[in-house]
RNA sequence: GGGCCUUUAGCUCAGCGGUAGAGCAUCGGACUUUUAAUCCGCAGGUCGUGGGUUCGAUCCCCACAGGGCCCA
């Protein structure tokens, strides 16, 4: 649908002229249907074999040196013409379903006058179900030679171009089904995204994590640092947020007894758009009792390690002309000490300007962007996402942040400055975020009241937000705990070869037209 | 938030200050082994929206909207 139809006409009641008349024109062959006696809609079809299917089947008799049974097995397959190749009293039609494609050749006097007249009504888009035996045609093309076709639905409205397939990008997100159609990519990277979840999962079960769902309508969202969608509960009258991490539920579920948990849901940010941002997006967090960090550090790169030997054959990533070398994610991956890459890029040692004023004056002299009224941590994130993060392609480690930054880490045994955390990079992008869990609840306290104070006092709405109930849980004691939070949907980017996260995501925040 | 590019037929794309073009798809016709089938013929347009300049704007200028790419 175009713009402006979109806009002016919802019901689709209303196109632009031509729109209209292709639709005309198959409304009309729908009624002739119909008034043949034939239903355009019928509810069901025995389907007997996928494309996939009927070709292996053909293949199987052909190798298994019985030819004389080539051309005798009754098949019934079904799919969405894609093209047709008229020849008069015969027609060669491509019909692809969800496995791949098959070719059914379609002859008069094979169907019989009355049976073949269903082509006239056919069009390119329309679902079919095609009663044959499967051939090889001349040109050498395993088909299936219909004895008899049923339209199984009518498609009122036509494909992109056959060819091209589906260019404008806008359309391609806005309406994923045609590009899913028309573009193999599209269905290869929906179905690594499936596969990545699955393989995912099958990790963490067999490391005896256990799967929850914890809440995302929460009464703070607290847990990460980020704005979030606001909304409203109107039965209870209380303000509800969409939550930004399934963190300190989780860890709620450490101290209630369930040593290894995991999460696998949706996140939600009141943020920017771009190639790697989404409103809405897709993580895995983990908590594991009685671990630290050192241990998710190695569960992350075995696990991003064996899902990507799942998914795509290899931890090793191929490369891509003009986008990216081979990328290895074969562990160890590399540990990097942040205070000392920052020095080593930069010459500014955080630990050395822990105020806001000498890291200023650091990174002017470095030629960073220091965005006025920033908080000490938003600044030394500048630093580090553009001095330290793009250099890191292969996949790293970035290890040990100062506390600013990491309100729900632990800090490091005899440092009041640094906490135990990490963050995993590939392509330059973050993967991953982990640290041995906060658990000394006063320690915690303090940090969301210096977080709260931020938001006071830098006009931060993203600081993160103190969290009572969460308090009250770890002052019952939470054991020492390792976590985890990992973007699946730059997980499959990674994977897929892809640079914008809309090429993953089915259906992609879009403005509204 | 700033800069650049982009929006023309259902789809993919040309084009130009002077009546709007092609391929595919559609529609009519021919064709019983094609595979971007082929051949003949017809039809299809508020050139993203709104202003402005001009005798005349799809084209030049401005604003807005959608999309994309950089930068912050």
């Amino acid at each position: 649908m175009t713009r402006e139809n979109q806009a002016n006409q919802p019901n689709g009641q209303s196109q632009a002229a031509g729109e209209r008349k292709l639709i005309e024109d198959r409304l009309a062959k729908t009624a002739e249907i119909r008034s043949r006696g034939l239903d355009p809609y019928p509810p069901r079809f025995n389907r007997t074999h996928t494309s996939v299917e009927a070709v292996a089947l053909f293949q199987s008799l052909e190798e298994g040196d019985r030819e004389s049974d080539c051309g005798t097995h009754t098949v019934r397959v079904a799919g969405r013409v894609m093209a047709r190749r008229g020849q008069g009293k015969a027609s060669f039609i491509d019909v692809k379903d969800g496995h791949g494609s098959i070719q059914v050749f379609a002859r008069q006097n094979t169907m019989g006058d009355e049976s073949y007249a269903i082509l006239d009504l056919l069009d390119i888009g329309d679902i079919i179900g095609i009663e044959g035996v499967v051939i090889r045609t001349r040109r050498g093309e395993i088909s299936v030679e219909a004895q008899v076709i049923t339209l199984l639905t009518k498609a009122i409205r036509p494909l992109p171009d056959k060819w091209h397939g589906l260019q404008d990008q806008e359309v391609r997100f806005r309406q994923r089904y045609l590009d899913l159609i028309s573009n193999e990519r599209a269905m290869q990277n929906a179905l690594l995204r499936s596969k990545v979840v699955r393989s995912m999962r099958d990790f963490m079960h067999s490391r005896g994590f256990i799967e929850v769902e914890t809440p995302i309508l929460v009464p703070i969202a607290a847990g990460a640092q980020a704005t979030p969608f606001a909304t409203h509960h109107n039965q209870l009258n209380r303000d509800l947020y969409l939550r930004i991490a399934t963190e300190l539920y989780l860890k709620k579920l450490i101290v209630g007894g369930i040593e290894r948990v995991f999460e696998i849901g949706r996140l939600f940010r009141n943020e920017g758009l771009d190639h790697d941002h989404n409103p809405e997006f897709t993580t895995i967090e983990s908590y594991q009792a009685y671990a630290d960090y050192n241990d998710v550090m190695c569960m992350v790169e075995e696990m991003i390690a064996q899902i990507a030997q799942d998914t795509t054959g290899s931890m090793i990533l191929p490369a891509i002309s003009e986008k990216r070398p081979e990328i290895n994610l074969t562990p160890p991956w590399p540990r990097l000490d942040l205070r000392s890459e920052i020095i080593e890029r930069t010459g500014i040692d955080f630990v050395e300007t822990r105020d806001i004023e000498s890291l200023s004056k650091g990174m002017q002299e470095c030629g960073i962007h220091v965005e006025p009224g920033s908080d000490w941590g938003r600044l030394l994130d500048k630093v580090i996402s553009s001095e330290v993060e793009p250099n890191l392609i292969q996949p790293h480690f970035l290890v040990d942040y100062p506390v600013e930054m990491s309100p729900l880490a632990k800090r490091k045994p005899g440092s009041s400055d640094i906490v135990e955390r990490f963050e995993a990079f590939v392509m330059g992008t973050e993967l991953a975020n982990a640290f041995t869990e906060l658990n000394d609840p006063v320690d915690q306290r303090e940090r969301f009241e210096q977080q709260e104070r931020l938001r006071e006092e830098f006009d931060n709405d993203e600081a993160d937000r103190l969290d009572e109930d969460f308090l009250i849980a770890i002052e019952h004691g939470m054991p020492p705990t390792g976590g985890l939070g990992l973007g699946i949907d730059r997980l499959t980017m990674l994977l897929a070869g892809e640079e914008s996260i809309r090429e993953i995501l089915l259906f992609p925040a879009m403005r509204s037209i």
